[in-house]
DNA sequence: ACAGATATAGGTCATATGACCTAATTCTTC
DNA sequence: GAAGAATTAGGTCATATGACCTATATCTGT
């Protein structure tokens, strides 16, 4: 579609070169921080298909100018804003199973609240539902997915250690790459995903009584 | 982009007004079927944003007027498609739940290897992870999804009805959905995922195992 | 005040797309 | 062989897009 792949020749423009969303001055930031949003809110709306750079700058309140000054092309975006929030995400799951002390049962019913409770966000879902899809066309976005999902794993890792310290390490690994996959799923088709009709009412609910069955009788999960 | 939105005004063509792949002569049932197929790889391959009228018909060495001709507007493709999909892969859930007879517990396991061996295929999982970016933006996509869904989910519960029936109907229900959901979030990590490469290995394996230690010691799944 | 970072508005260009149309063939079926 | 289905090739048109460019104006820290 576009005109001209020229990849950066040698010879730079005499001026600045700025790339990636580098903002020098806070109000920079901030700037480039708005477009993120923006392109986060039209890629969850609009789907990949639907992200336009000129979508984005209107929705961001900014010139295309502007945003192309920040982010030459329209990789650029896709990729800060990945890098933004699984960047985010990560830390939101090791604050999760870090924090909140107490006994590790306690500990894993809180882990999946906050995880549930990410859930609800109708934005959150279907934003991982894009990067599912668009994973298998840019090895860019699969890499930031497969970082984000190991850093996942391994804080369900440690959790899993404390509660059944008897597994081998192996084990826990697969256990825990069992336990994401499923909350994945799951987030399919809660509250804020897209496949809600297609769900059924009391799930959560369910899934904390499962819950409690593997934890109370015998450390065997 | 396109330029007309005239939605069938209320004078038709005098000639023939063909519509949805109908297909007379069986010539062009198979035709129709061809693009589907056709539209399907380049779905798969190239995402929804990817999909264009004039590539599905390169793809299916089909001239456009001929596509058009069957299928008249992009929006009839996905409909066609999904349709065919989705109730081919309905009818072999009940297949597996219905067939291969023998007691409940092996029932459950012969099931479960043939949704891995499913999953396995990447088109298959490429395929609903584009689906469920679409279902978002589209609500046929969403609908033919939830009946898909419910039927998958009623598969299930009638194999827990034979597990464990003490279940009351309402908690096998939501048990089912939550199997669905697992099983769903699995289809990401596994073999033909396109996250496989943030999957762990021996996954399936482990799958098995806690399987087996579900359903020996007590009927409590 | 000065340099450099930010920002705006506007334009260009090649390419792609979906929808629509038509005239001319080739198959199928009866 | 005639009617109608199926098919091709080609064209038109409005719209959109990504990448690229520039001149000008404003803001920021020193």
């Amino acid at each position: 579609m576009p005109r001209r792949a020229s990849k950066k020749v040698a010879g730079e423009l005499p001026s600045s070169n700025p790339r990636e969303g580098t903002a020098v001055h806070a109000k920079g930031t901030e700037r480039v921080g708005h477009i993120l949003d923006a392109a986060m809110d039209v890629l969850v709306q609009d789907g990949y298909a639907g992200l336009s750079l000129r979508g984005v700058a209107q929705r961001a309140g900014v010139s295309l100018g502007n945003l192309q000054y920040y982010f030459p092309t329209k990789q650029d975006v896709v990729r800060a804003l990945l890098a933004r929030y699984l960047e985010q995400a990560l830390q939101r799951v090791h604050a999760r199973v870090e924090g909140g002390g107490g006994e590790p049962a306690q500990r894993l019913r809180h882990a999946v609240d906050a995880v549930l409770e990410d859930q609800d966000s109708p934005q959150a879902c279907q934003f991982f539902a894009e990067l599912w899809a668009l994973a298998a066309r840019d090895a860019m976005v699969a890499d930031a997915l497969a970082v984000f999902y190991a850093g996942y794993r391994a804080g369900v890792v440690e959790l899993l250690r404390q509660l059944c310290p008897d597994l081998t390490p192996a084990r826990r690994e697969r256990r825990a790459a069992l336990l994401v996959a499923f909350f994945e799923g799951l987030s399919l088709f809660r509250g804020g995903g897209n496949l809600r009709a297609a769900s059924v009412p009391g799930l959560e609910q369910e899934l904390r009584v499962l819950l409690e069955q593997v934890l109370l009788p015998q450390p065997a999960l």
